[in-house]
DNA sequence: TTGTAGGCGTTATCAA
DNA sequence: TTGATAACGCCTACAA
């Protein structure tokens, strides 16, 4: 079948341990078999076999990515940022896809072990009590970093999402909202919980009551969910002026619902959406959002793994919290600036 | 370090080969030692080394995906239909990112096969002309599948892109427009060209005249590229009155355009993508576009790929094409239609 | 400067 | 029913 390093070496009725060694550039080889082993190797279209040199070297090159879901803009935009730091490190990326099943993930990392991959980034589907899984992925061998999610005591790379709740609702506040609900993702997910901190936070900051009425836990990734949410908030006795939506999805199934309702957002009401996503400044109304810098997130997961892979001796525990950056579009605009343009202004106000 | 399959043996007395040919469920293995073995492992926290197992059985279980860009969604959405026939099979997928760079393809194909890939899916940087590429992808031993991108003479699953063009266009026309113009991609990629061989199509069967004008090429991926490319459309002697956008960004930036222009897709302009973006109903005005039907693109890579793995004989060349579904939407209503309507009516009208 | 021998962890073949 | 033995393709001492 394919050419193997026995294959030049009978060619060149040499010893499988010179080509090798003249493959590695050693210096104890001379120039002249360095120079005719290679032009063999070019000949007979010689291509390593990395699964026999994996064995004996214990490395793969091979790094695990586990996450929940592929087709998320925040995932894939997350895996581009590992992918940006490991290939050229000369890693490539095994990919593992949950969806959000902790059972499946507890598969996925045994496969990925089994195959002796150098390292793994995880968004975990499990939740903080989940105790026996968190026990095993803190007893691994193999150098492990979370990103996104929380777990305690273990590696981690992620937005600060209090942060991001705190300044997404700051800012609707200091736009002139007052009375400001949150529609949060699921609580059991670290994220989610910690948006909901930086909410909170922010309303004893700025003396703002709390109505427990004002806060409805939805799903991240579900439009729908958002939309359904903000129809039963416009429905309360008193309604809010302004919604901090957890992600981007919620804030545009809210959208839908608040325009539904003939209401504007940026004008009877302040919208705030986290995520960034790449056509937020193109909705209805353009959509003030966090920034999580996803990309850097993913990148600074993998160079920590990088990093975790070349010390042998096991380091102490890194926590990576990346600064969100706040992005105001037209959804927050300043309460009451712009009640008097009429509405189709809308159409032109890009 | 890791248990062994000889550390467990060794613990029960008994020898690797008998050891093994337990954990496989041998026929010639007493069940008493079978559930000694298997018990043992559980004890032991055994996990088979698949490096080792793969370098003698010659099968890795590991299909290589080699894409341009993993930040788009097209890609991520293909990707996770590839995952969601491959991963039941029992294959796990390594990552290749090529960033549209042909020579960054060429390597990253040498990694999966040196790393021993059962198959490989391919949506090539390289275009037609590159006839020593194709001829070196051609003359692989390991099975190979091209997804979205066509190349002469080897399996390949996409969409239908002459049809996704032609029913596009036809849309566009049968909705009452006359003056038809195309923002392409770059027609180097293949579906760019089979767009656009659509389009023409399209024109030619309604007896439409062709302008050279009202052809402009752009990428696919670039928002601000359909956005400039609409813009030198709409400053034309005699504009036209509907676009036919490769896809969805470029039609998201044309929109733009036509919002920036004071005009409204829909009403005084027609206006139509491909891709069936997620958020494609949310934006300022809803868009028409072909939906490719991605992740189905993805599955029937894998499938056929699967396939080809199973047979040991090189079968016939496949060829796959997925056909698109029409999604109409406000962005390309009928000429004249809603032209009385006020024009604040749109944000009503969802 | 080159070759020999042993081993990485598993599976496969055959003999016991 | 089990166990030696030899692979798989490569790397690394150490010997020649």
């Amino acid at each position: 079948m394919a050419v193997r390093l026995k294959d030049i070496a009978d060619h060149l009725g040499l010893s499988v341990s010179t080509v090798s060694a003249a493959l590695q550039g050693r210096a104890d080889i001379s120039k002249a078999t360095q120079k005719l082993v290679s032009s063999t190797v070019e000949e007979m279209g010689y291509q390593p076999n990395s699964v026999a040199r994996s064995l004996i070297t214990r490395k793969t090159n091979v790094l695990g990515v586990i996450i929940p879901d592929l087709s998320r803009s925040f995932f894939a935009e997350v895996l581009k940022g590992i992918d940006t730091v490991s290939s050229p490190a000369g890693y490539n990326l095994l990919l593992c896809n949950t969806e959000e099943n902790p059972a499946k993930e507890d598969e996925m990392l045994r496969m990925l072990l089994s195959r002796q991959v150098d390292g793994i980034i995880l968004a975990s589907a499990h939740n903080a009590s989940d105790s026996t899984s968190i026990q095993t992925l803190r007893s691994l061998s193999t150098p492990l970093v979370l990103v996104d999610r929380f777990l305690p005591s273990l590696n981690f790379v992620g937005g600060d999402d209090e942060m991001i709740g705190f300044q997404a609702t700051s800012h609707l506040i200091r736009q002139g909202y007052k009375r400001v609900a949150h529609i949060s993702g699921q609580l059991t997910i670290s994220t989610a919980a910690g948006r909901r901190q930086g909410y909170l936070k922010a309303l004893r900051r700025f003396q703002i009551p709390l109505y427990p009425d004002y806060i409805i836990e939805s799903h991240y990734h579900e439009e729908s969910g958002g939309e359904e949410a903000m129809t039963r908030l416009l429905r309360l006795g008193s309604p809010p002026d302004a919604i901090f939506a957890a992600s981007d999805p919620i804030a545009i199934g809210a959208l839908q619902a608040i325009l539904e309702a003939g209401l504007l957002p940026g004008n009877d009401l302040g919208l705030i959406g986290v995520g960034n996503h790449r056509y937020g400044p193109y909705l209805r109304v353009p959509l003030s959002t966090m920034d999580q810098q996803r990309t850097l997130i993913g990148q600074e997961a993998a160079k920590l793994l990088l990093k975790l892979i070349g010390r042998t001796a096991r380091s102490r525990m890194k926590n990576i919290a990346i600064e969100p950056k706040l992005i105001i579009r037209g959804s927050s605009g300043r309460r009451g600036k712009v009640a008097s343009l009429d509405r189709s202004q809308i159409l032109k106000d890009l």
